[in-house]
DNA sequence: TTAGATAGCGCG
DNA sequence: AAAGCGCGCTATCTAA
């Protein structure tokens, strides 16, 4: 039994939390911070974090609410002046291609080789059913391991996510790394190799650093090598969409659009831009090409675009 | 009174 | 003691 279900108190609480941090951190606070120019200034560390990503301070403009229809309407105060759109691009399961792409395993280059729905076609073969045959659940579980899975996650957080049994969680769990056997071979050379080293590196040879590999506290070990296990996929994704901006800009002054089209944000997988109407179409088509030939890699990336001249209601652009 | 640590939670 | 990675901000508690 859940502590939720203990007693009907717990769900008020629970959005009493909620409310008070969206109030405090969000709605309470930034609307101070508007400068002189009607806009708002984050500062982007380019070196704030031990994975490569970037980090956001003063205010932290990587982690504004987008989750429920507050998250929405949080959103939707941030808006484009009048004449010009934002035009959002984002990776589409990027970690999980730098997974494919770093161990190599035959099956996930495939899978996102033809395009499928990876959360499907991963249930597909983890459970032994045509796609046709996976059904809403058996979707629900392979998407909450193929997340887990970036994080070096175990059988027993595996198991509370999925709301099952322990049993039921180590069954999935090994038949999911049977599935994909060069994912588990991998993330073993990633564990030894840092031992070893005592570093990891990206797909591009960026080093992050370890203690604790070789300690003989368990949970101190354990909890280094899931820092050793992301680490290169989370670092990956980081200079891929580094490398993305870089390209992303020279595309825009190639096509002459650096004063259409302005970079506002970058929140790890997604690039946000306010760009000028007129120029939406050929900017978001630089941008897209940009970020999709960023890097040599054996899988293909692909990004989904949105646009709108509301941060939170955004639309698909086909 | 203030600086530092912790709990909790927003995001990818 | 902890069992899922990477951050920053607010409220609260503790120590000086």
């Amino acid at each position: 039994m859940k502590l939720r279900d203990a007693h009907p108190i717990i769900a008020d609480i629970l959005l009493y939390r909620e409310l008070q941090k969206l109030l405090s951190t969000y709605i309470d606070n930034l609307p101070h911070l508007i400068g002189e120019d009607g806009r708002l200034h984050t500062t982007l560390n380019q070196a704030g974090t031990t994975t490569g990503r970037m980090s956001s301070t003063n205010p932290n403009l990587q982690n504004i609410p987008v989750r429920g229809e507050m998250g929405t309407e949080i959103r939707d105060a941030f808006v484009a002046p009048q004449g010009s759109t934002l035009l959002a691009l984002d990776y589409s399961q990027i970690e999980m291609r730098v997974l494919a792409a770093l161990s190599e395993d035959e099956h996930l280059i495939e899978i996102f080789r033809t395009g499928v729905d990876v959360h499907t076609s991963v249930a597909s073969r983890v459970f032994k059913v045509a796609e046709k045959d996976v059904t809403s659940e058996m979707r629900r579980k392979a998407k909450v391991i193929n997340f887990g899975i970036v994080y070096g996650m175990g059988v027993n957080a595996l198991k509370d996510n999925l709301g099952s049994t322990r049993a039921e969680a180590q069954e999935f769990y090994d038949n999911y790394f049977l599935t994909f056997p060069k994912i588990a071979a991998y993330f073993e050379e990633v564990k030894s190799h840092a031992k070893k080293d005592g570093f990891t590196t990206t797909y591009f040879g960026r080093r992050r650093f370890f203690a604790g590999l070789k300690s003989p506290i368990p949970y101190i070990r354990a909890g280094a090598e899931r820092m050793a296990m992301n680490a290169p996929l989370q670092g990956t994704a980081a200079d891929i969409i580094k490398i993305a901006m870089q390209k992303a800009h020279e595309g825009l002054a190639e096509a002459k659009l650096l004063d259409k089209a302005h970079l506002l944000l970058q929140i790890h997988d997604e690039l946000l831009f306010e760009v000028e109407e007129g120029s939406v179409k050929k900017a978001r088509e630089v941008i897209e090409y940009a970020m999709e030939h960023a890097i040599d890699f054996p899988v293909p990336v692909t990004v989904s675009v949105f646009q709108g001249p509301r941060w939170g209601s955004m639309e698909d652009v086909k």
